[in-house]
DNA sequence: CTATAGGTTGACGTTTACGTAAACTGTAAG
DNA sequence: CTTACAGTTTACGTAAACGTCAACCTATAG
């Protein structure tokens, strides 16, 4: 298992130190510790990009806390799988709800570009 | 052109009047009075569309300020609607990089909901 | 006329997600 | 040894996006 300083991963996700031990102090992170030096894992590693995935998605970081957690529910009795599971369809009900709100945006761009260009260009026969 | 009361719209898009209110002061909302009853029109209503389904994809309100003013680029010369041409394709852009994490969200989510299947069910074949 | 319901403007409070600054420690280089 | 840098904690600051509350106006049903 790979180990990261602070440092690496901050970098490779463009982000500050000070943003990781907050996710830290929020619980998102688990670093162990090397003498009071913060080392991270892998498992770090992919919370990490879920968070930032999430954050371009508009997640909050409560969000993303739930996301990581859905991703190893390690020691879970049945009942808890099966809430797991109805996390899980409600995220995924959530990204279609998005998918079709950027679908609907995208269209709205393409007609806003549409305008655009025949305002610029009004010769190319606007109306028969 | 259609009138809509505070309250109308409020309901419609399940925010509070005191939301509408701020959103007018941030200039997404452009109501007439009424004496000092404000009064929307059907452009407030599409600017407030374009604010909830910005929201839900983790836009701003100044991100969604801007898309709205993308809508409609009145009055404008050359240069400007270039620009606002340039914003549209940036938006594209951004929406594109949305859809992918969204689809590695899906995936991840799908393997995790295979996990806690298999981990409730581990008799299906799990390894040949 | 009055009560009630809805509208208005401030002004201040709150949560989230960090930024910034101060003060300390550990370590490697010159 | 001292300089320099990277790490740490603690604490306070801040911007965004509203919520909450007070104090007011006004219209209308009873």
């Amino acid at each position: 298992m790979a180990q990261y300083s602070i440092r690496d991963l901050a970098e490779e996700f463009d982000i500050t130190t000070r943003t990781m031990r907050f996710y830290e102090s929020e619980g998102l992170l688990h670093p162990t510790r090397k003498g009071q030096t913060r080392l991270y894992n892998d498992k770090d590693r992919i919370a990490l990009k879920l968070v930032i995935r999430g954050k371009r998605l508009g997640f909050s970081l409560a969000e993303s806390k739930e996301l990581i957690q859905l991703y190893n529910p390690k020691g879970a009795n049945e009942t808890q799988l099966q809430r797991v599971l109805d996390k899980i369809h409600e995220q995924k009900s959530a990204l279609d709800q998005q998918i079709e709100d950027i679908r609907v945006m995208q269209l709205e761009l393409e007609e806003a570009e549409k305008r655009c260009l025949d305002t610029l260009n009004p010769n190319k026969a606007p109306k028969s």
